[in-house]
DNA sequence: CTATTTTAAGACAAAGGGGTCTTAAAAGAA
DNA sequence: TTCTTTTAAGACCCCTTTGTCTTAAAATAG
């Protein structure tokens, strides 16, 4: 479905979006809290820096920040700059101009699903998932985001 | 979403299912009617024989077959003795225990979603497909099934 | 029995994704 | 300036998926 690049990106994104008035965080820190691998996850934010999703910055106190307000990126602006438009496009089972052309015989079914998928990357911001995190203490890490939580503010 | 497998594995059932009556087809005439790799779509098929949901036979007249009618037979079962379960049983961000444990920022949409799809497969009958590839003259190849499709009966 | 047709099985190659490691480059701290 | 911290970039490896090819085994046809 996603690939554990965009997985681990939009984790990373919400993390942002939960630090978001601390200014650049490390990926050092990303990557530890998110129990991430280091080199693997910085690739994929460089990805969002060179969209523009993310601002960073090197050297000490640098790291990545949200290069606009979390309320104003949609989860779907992520999944299209790290996995790209292919998932939305493909027919369930392969055909080739499947919903131009002549369309496959789950079509409708699969037009349908989809349609909820990118309604809701489109609706949820980073703002809100990241109030879900915080309100209904979710979590975007392997076992419990207590720690780095605990210290927000 | 699904393998490469899975949706060669689904396009070939389908087709068996609209050549039910003629017993025995094989291979060869799948591939290349389908325009599959013939040597893959060969694996994929015996992984269906091991699962009973084939019978195949070697030799002149040889090839394969539905195991039991079309309308037995939905697109769950061949979904999962190709793919297996997993993709109805992972995070959409890949947190292990979501929804056991506590659920990521997303759990409630992708379930939604989930459900769906999980629906369309288990209610879809290979009947239900092949009567909708002949009724409503939709495709299973990349052009056209007009070929093979005129030789029915 | 022999030859042919077909599936079964397995070795192998190619490509992509995931992941690690090393080096470069930039920025701040001393 | 010099050292340290951090992102940027790229080489490299591993594993799985996809796909090809060869050989074996079974079944039919003659």
């Amino acid at each position: 479905m996603l690939s554990q690049s965009c997985k681990y990106g939009i984790r990373a994104v919400i993390y942002l979006a939960l630090k978001e008035k601390e200014g650049f965080v490390s990926i050092n820190e990303i990557s530890k809290n998110l129990d991430v691998p280091f080199h693997f996850l910085t690739k994929t934010l460089q990805m969002l820096t060179q969209k523009k999703l993310l601002q960073s910055n090197k050297g000490p106190k640098g790291g990545v920040r949200l290069s606009i307000s979390a309320e104003r990126i949609t989860l779907m602006e992520i999944v299209l700059a790290i996995d790209g438009a292919k998932l939305f496009e493909q027919c369930i089972i392969g055909l080739p101009g499947c919903g131009v052309l002549k369309s496959c015989p789950l079509h409708e079914e699969w037009t349908a699903a989809l349609e909820i998928i990118k309604r809701t990357l489109n609706e949820k911001t980073l703002r809100h998932l990241a109030r879900r995190v915080i309100d209904e203490s979710l979590r975007i890490t392997d076992l419990n985001n207590a720690d780095f939580l605990s210290a927000l503010d």
